[in-house]
Formats: structure tokens, sequence, C-alpha cells
DNA sequence: ATAAACTTTCAATAATATTTGAAAGTTTAA
DNA sequence: TTAAACTTTCAAATATTATTGAAAGTTTAT
């Protein structure tokens, strides 16, 4: 007799929280990090510090770090207890604005000084007459040019709380 | 007497690829897959191994192996000269080709086999009444549902060739 | 077939990023 | 004020990733 074998609870947390890590660090995110974020997005409830330490096996400084950082990316938040002295944490679960939180976070730390710096790079002086430096200021000029309109479609991403643009688009209906 | 200081060719390329090279790592992409690409980017030529070596102060085999992976990623070419065996490299100039390149490889990559693994755990089976199995299904459904809307658009965007849609949205002209 | 010109490989090394854990710091209740 | 309960820090250790360079491999002209 043959037991049709589908996936259990357990098994299907730790590959979810080993891919939401891989996932990260293909795209610049500390792995510890996207698996805590991963963690409290699948758990029903807020979590201490102590419980995230042992279901991910990390240290307490390497929780305590990870968890300050995910709060500095506004992905999740601390709760406090009456009559306790422990803090709980748990994530933002809806994905649209986890989406926009991550974008958010990006653009300013790594979108905004590339084009500020695109934009003095786009001031070079030189010989128009040189192969060299038409080359030079003609590509970061496309590249400034590009950067600036994903700056702008973000901000409109971002501006927009509840938009029927983006959401049309990504057909996301709550 | 005080001259207008502006920016001279040599430091705004060194600049450029810095920050080109900074970027990249900061997304994922190798610091120096980066940086090769930036110089190729605003060189008006083709260039061969030993000119990128020397610019960049890499290594032969480094060298080799980044170009190696540029061409995978299809953001720059090998050129070939009549009489001579020397292998020549250049990047494709276009920004928006770029970022469809880019888009692409990255798509293949790491959206295609997260969506495979999401649609698998979207079956986990387990009792509805549980807050643990609740709360996974609906997380996981939810990231899977943006997941393969992101894909969707990204289909869309990479399949038109010339789009007037999102060329009205990234206002980019040619 | 040979050798020069060039490219590729990969084990060793170096650089970078992450993690640990014990000590120091902080807060609260009594 | 004290001490227990909890959080934070950071130097050292570990793990990961990138780079080197010499040797092996390949191609082409003669």
């Amino acid at each position: 007799m043959y037991y049709i074998c589908t996936m259990q609870l357990p098994e299907a947390k730790l590959k979810f929280i080993e891919a939401w890590g891989k996932l990260g660090s293909e795209w610049g995110i500390n792995r510890t990090m996207a698996q805590v974020h991963a963690l409290l997005l699948i758990s029903p409830g807020a979590m201490t510090t102590e419980e995230i330490m042992e279901e991910l096996s990390i240290s307490r400084g390497n929780a305590n770090m990870t968890l300050r950082d995910l709060i500095g990316w506004g992905l999740i938040e601390k709760q406090h207890r009456a009559g306790e002295r422990k803090e709980y944490f748990f994530a933002e679960k809806d994905t649209w604005a986890i989406a926009r939180q991550v974008a958010q976070e990006r653009k300013k730390r790594e979108l905004d000084p590339i084009i500020k710096l695109l934009n003095e790079l786009t001031t070079v002086e030189g010989d128009e007459k040189d192969p060299e430096f038409k080359t030079f200021k003609t590509s970061v000029t496309d590249i400034n040019k590009l950067a600036k309109n994903v700056n702008r479609t973000l901000e409109t991403m971002l501006k927009a709380e509840e938009s029927w643009f983006w959401g049309s688009i990504f057909k996301i209906f709550k």
C-alpha cells in the first residue's frame, strides 16, 4: 500500500527559510537577516530573541544585530508585553508593503547616492573631438537618464499609498 | 586669481568605475565584473585582455574569468580582427538593452527557481485550524502571488522589443 | 610538425563578510 | 541600592568569496 507523500510543515518551513536566505544573499542582503525575516514572516505570533536564536541556531549577538537591522529596514517591529521584560518581534506580513519598504530603503541607500555622482560626472569638461571624452560623456549621460527615470518611477510607486496604477500592473488584489 | 575647478576625464573615469563596482557588489554582482563592464562602457573602442588587466590592475586569470562571465550575461562581446590573434572585447552601450539583459539573466537564475519552490510549498498539507499552518500557507501564497506578478511583468517587458508601454513609463527617448 | 601567440584553468592565497560569545551595559521590581 | 533579567557591544574566530599566477591548453602561421 502506498501513501501519496506531500511535504509536511516542518520541512516546508525549513525550505522556505533557506530559499529566502539564498535569495537575500543573491541580492546583497545578509543571509541571516533574510532568514530571520522569513522565520518571522511565517510565524503567527511575535517571537523573542531567544526563540529566534534557537530556531535558526544562531548566536545572541548575531540575532540581536540582525533584528536591529531588520527594524532599520522597517521590515519587523518590536512588541512589548505588559509585565514582561522580554522583547517580542514580529514581521509586516503584507507582501506589497514589504516590497515597498525594501525598494524605499535601497533607493535611499544606493540609487540616490549614485544619481548624485552621475550628476557630477556629467559636468566633466574636455575636448568634444576626443573619442574617449565623447564616449564617456555619452555613456554617463545615458545611465544618468535611466537612473533618473527609475528614480521617478520608484517615487511614484512609493508615493501612491493605494495605487490603482501599480495595482493594475502587478495585478495585486488584496 | 581663482580657477573654477571642474573634474578632469581621468579622475571622472576612475570615479565612475569605482561607483559602478560598488553598485554591483551591493546587488550581488562581483565588484571586478562590474568594474570591467564600466571600463568597456566608457571605452570608445574594443579592448584586449592585456589592456583591461593593465587599466584595472587585475591578474590575467581574473580578467579572463570576468570577461567570460560578462559574455555569459550578454553584456559584452568578443571581436576578432583580421590578421590578429588577440581577442578584443566591447560592451553593449544602450542602457535600455543593458537593463533588459540584466533583468533577463536574474529572472532566469533567481526568480524562476524561487517560483518553482513557492509553487511546491503552497501544496503543503496540514490542519487548517493550526495557526502555524495557516500563517505559513498565507505568507507563502501571498509571496508566490507577488513573485508571479513580477514574473509576468518582466516577461511583458522583456518580450516587447520596442515597447511604447515601458518606453512611456520610463520616458526613455533614444 | 613546430613554435610563438594567445587563452584557460585551478590550487594556493588573500581579502571580505559574517558569526560568536563573553563582558559590559541597561532597565526594572522590590 | 541591589540584583536579576534582559540587551548590546565588539574583538577574535570562522566562513565565504575573490584573486593571483604559473602551468597547461589551444590555435595559427609557417
